[in-house]
DNA sequence: ATGCAAATGCAAATCACTTGCATTTCATTG
DNA sequence: CAATGAAATGCAAGTGATTTGCATTTGCAT
């Protein structure tokens, strides 16, 4: 996705095209998992290419937007107290985390799509989404 | 479970039997649903029963130490910042969040059970544990 | 180009929790 | 049953993540 695509998709959803929201757009499309405010921050005001200055509650209140305009999925891993922010993929996705080298490796497939109709009708609730993240170690840390 | 089993509970855990770790634990196995630290806390001092002052830091590490020791399990739900916490019960749970009024049901029976084997086999990963949350809208929400 | 709402920077505030330290309490021992 | 020492608590200050108020800047429809 280039810079012209993605300012189509802030025209789209009708917000500002800004550089700062266009890095931060980018930078998101780059990671292959989930990343906390912090770290964008951190690799945006480290990068080269953008000299100007950025500040942490500009990272949060562009993250809220896209949160808001459903751009992106927000989640707060195991036991961290921090949050994450991955672009949302049109495909609902689980994870595998390795809880040795926090690798995180997305599972295809969901085992929760017949559980989900049966529990709407035991539990009379509408069920609208679920969230599913499975914790393990991986082949490389087993050794 | 009454005030001496609690104490036998405590003993059998090597931890001192306290006031408010006594007052703590009633509390929560009170509770039909995970509670927040401040809720424990709000709850415990307009307490009539509990005339002593009680102080949040003390509830927090009184709750470390019972996670140490395994006698409860902390999560954090859905959008909330904050940390849960319930009795931990022999069977393993999972939750239907309402999106509206933010009630929490616990479901009894996890839909992963064979789920799990089989990921375990495909992926090499060594499974060890999952978090799963479910979000609707309650019947009361629905009307 | 211009106007104005929206976005940003900065500093201070807030929220959930944690920590340091002086004091109190519990449970073992004499 | 009192003494004792370790563990628990209260209080206040500290921390880390996130939010907010407000003055300034920027994007974009005219």
């Amino acid at each position: 996705m280039n810079q012209e695509a993605i300012g189509r998709l802030f025209k789209a959803n009708n917000i500002k095209n800004t550089k700062h929201r266009l890095n931060v757009y980018s930078y998101l499309l780059s990671c292959k998992q989930p990343v906390t405010a912090d770290a964008i921050y951190l690799d945006l005001v480290r990068d080269s290419r953008n000299q100007e200055n950025l500040n942490q509650s500009t990272v949060y209140r562009i993250l809220d937007t896209f949160l808001k305009h459903q751009m992106i999925v927000k989640t707060t891993l195991g036991n961290d107290s921090r949050a994450t922010f991955e672009i949302k993929h049109h495909e609902h996705r689980h994870h595998l985390i390795c809880v040795s080298c926090n690798q995180i490796t997305p599972i295809s497939g969901c085992p929760l799509k017949g559980y989900e109709k049966m529990l709407s009708e035991t539990s009379q609730f509408k069920i609208l989404e679920h969230k599913l993240e499975i914790f393990g170690v991986c082949p490389k840390c087993q050794k």
